[in-house]
DNA sequence: GAGTGGTCTAGACCACGTA
DNA sequence: ACGTGGTCTAGACCACTCA
């Protein structure tokens, strides 16, 4: 047990008083890049998640059964995950525990999808995939995830449709080394979020997404895939997802009908 | 000093233990509506900001003497401040003290205006109003601002151009009973953010707002004063904000050409 | 009843801003 | 030097979940 954090403070058994910095003794230099303990703490808990030693959905260890490992108070351990649940990696569960947060819920979903109906009530969604293949990055997408042009990547392509009506069409682009294994069938039979999927199948967990939304014209594709006029306008949505490390692994860029729907903002 | 919470624990002399609910003796019925100390604290901080008695900017009361009139530790007004820290309605600073938060910052304009240059550095803003009128509410308006379908509301026209480019038409509707003062003079040559004059000027403070947003094809009317063709795609962003209470006091319908721009969303 | 997260307290020291 | 928010600790009790 009680795997020491790589926390050069290594011997704090008479906690008496604060000294958060890493050393105990010594403040160092003027501004030797320092962090308060519980930082430090979300650090270690984030390198746990990153390193998938727990894995989504999973139950991490008791605040204080953390304080004991890391050698700190459950007072500590406790903002580490407060924080850590407010950036929506942990979920805490009053009288069972602590989990990782997963794709794999309801709750989840409004995060990443953003369209809601006009009028309320549970729609129907169909989800059709439209074509997969590997491809070498184009310049712009490679920029986008990090990589270098020409580079392998995963592009697919496809149509969501609710209650019938198609809403939206959109493509995405995948690091190649992480998504090798992607096929259109596996892709079309999976029932469930896609990011659930990801996270399951690929290991890799979108904890966050940046979006730039346009006003565009459909073109002739996707006035055909969308059945709209051409020339009818659409909402463009250009997303880039990260993972842990703010790593970007998805480039995503939606065309979104919106006749009967719209893209729900919240500022605050 | 020391006006004595509305909370009903009148004599916490002795504040050995926890009881946190309302009344220290008797949990009561099964589910008498029930709330921890420090969400107690913060509505009673909320009714200090809602009736003005801590106007926007102004530093409010230490933590410590905050404990001392609500006879809760420190411990407890802090994490009620901290919970309203990250709901944007106070500021802390380090040092200082805690402020009541304010439009007039830089900070406060992201919150609110979501539309960014492609290609970033600053750009000079051009405001210009085309009309203001009461009118009575039509049917809409009145929904969503709460009022009676006829009720008095102030009406806004502008556009805003960046870099001499016009590229937002917006129209506003606010409660006539709260703007009545607003005239077209008053808010053409107001410098600074339009949240900041209802702030100071009209008592009203913007705390919170819904968008939802839609792809347009501009009529005739926008696309003069937009000056883009007929039938270019428009982003169509409709708002509604929010002041304390969840009180909805405006509602703002914007056309934005995103052309050189676009709506810019974290989702996190 | 045991274990978990949730709340509350009291006191200590640190870092920052101002005088 | 002083007051403010920021961090950390230790210990208490409450509310929830599950065996």
């Amino acid at each position: 047990m009680s795997s020491i954090p790589s926390n050069p403070s290594s011997d704090p058994a008479s906690p008496s008083a604060a000294a958060p910095g890493a050393s105990p003794t010594a403040p160092a230099a003027s501004s030797p890049t320092f962090s308060p303990l519980y930082q430090q703490i979300k650090a270690l808990i984030m390198q746990r998640l990153q390193s998938g030693e727990w894995k989504s959905g999973e139950l991490i260890p008791s605040e204080v059964e953390l304080g004991n490992r890391f050698k700190v108070s459950q007072g500590t351990v406790r903002k580490a995950i407060d924080e850590l649940a407010a950036e929506n990696l942990l979920v805490r569960r009053q009288g069972k525990g602590t989990f990782v947060a997963t794709h794999h819920e309801a709750r989840s979903q409004f995060r990443f999808l953003r369209l809601m109906p006009d009028s309320d009530e549970p729609q129907v969604t169909d989800k059709r995939v439209i074509e997969l293949k590997r491809l070498r990055a184009p310049a712009d997408i490679a920029r986008q995830l990090g990589m270098k042009s020409g580079d392998s990547v995963v592009y697919v392509k496809r149509v969501l449709a609710f209650d019938g009506v198609p809403t939206i069409l959109e493509e995405l682009w995948l690091p190649g080394a992480l998504f090798k294994a992607l096929t259109l069938e596996r892709l079309a039979e999976y029932k469930g979020p896609m990011y659930g999927l990801f996270e399951t199948e690929f290991g890799t967990r979108m904890i966050r997404a940046t979006e730039q939304i346009r006003a565009a014209s459909a073109d002739a594709d996707a006035a055909e895939l969308l059945a709209v006029e051409k020339s009818s306008p659409l909402l463009c949505v250009e997303r880039v997802s990260f993972t842990y490390g703010d790593k970007p692994v998805e480039v995503r860029r939606g065309l979104y009908v919106t006749n009967r729907h719209h893209y729900q903002n919240e500022l605050s």
